[in-house]
DNA sequence: CTGAATCCGATGCGATACTG
DNA sequence: CAGTATCGCATCGGATTCAG
């Protein structure tokens, strides 16, 4: 089926629009982890979700599955691909400005809550280290 | 209720993640249009989703609702609030990356429409004029 | 330990028709 | 012309269960 976006930001949602995306993109940034890292690593996925989204960032190029041959039980790990690297500098905007807003809305008088900030993007590439 | 987000990127989404609103943000950035204007700049847009995706954007801030009050049908207009221009970059970096990706899939064969470029997003704030 | 299968609720988006 | 109300559908994310 052909696509139609209207824009590219369309285009980059399609990739990274999925609830976890981002975190699991953020953790395989640091290092190649197995599943079982990233579900402790994010507390809250389910299982299938975790391999739902796995899947989609396989498809789309940015992640890579590599399967461990040689080990006892066989063992399946995720690393970032080098495409997948160059969505470090939109991610990293992306959530210093969802930052920003947060504090913002707190300064409102709401109680909303950020677990993670930036810093966790600043690994990927080059890491252009903003404050 | 209390919100909790695992990052930034996540509480950017929830501002920006509606299927229309990189979309409406372009063209309010280009000067305060009117729903009539927005709907004919839009093709495809039903009225209710337009209304429901503007009064999301009222509520979080980024643009306004203005009513003429000395006009004959009474008008609305809306326009982009300085807070709604802070969007600016974020929405210019997603914008390219999403280029660039499309242009990829196309080279593998696949038949992607990319209808506008990055270029409606550069008229957000200075405009960090990118090539 | 990895991950596939099934069921299900919430929600986003859309079509249509109606009010001021 | 601006906005609302109702209905419907598709998609996403989540709980649970089963298999290699």
């Amino acid at each position: 089926m052909k696509k139609v976006y209207q824009n590219g930001v369309e285009a980059t949602l399609d990739v990274i629009g999925g609830k976890w995306k981002p975190m699991i993109i953020c953790h395989l940034a640091v290092q190649p982890l197995r599943t079982g890292d990233l579900r402790r690593a994010i507390p809250g996925i389910t299982q299938k979700v975790l391999t739902d989204q796995l899947r989609d960032l396989i498809n789309d190029g940015i992640i890579n599955r590599i399967v461990l041959v040689n080990t006892a039980p066989c063992k399946v790990e995720y690393q970032l691909t080098s495409y997948g690297t160059s969505l470090g500098d939109v991610l990293m905007q992306m959530s210093i400005w969802g930052e920003q807003r947060v504090a913002n809305l707190n300064q409102d008088g709401q109680d909303i809550q950020l677990l993670n900030g930036h810093e966790g993007f600043s690994k990927i590439q080059g890491g252009s280290s903003v404050s």
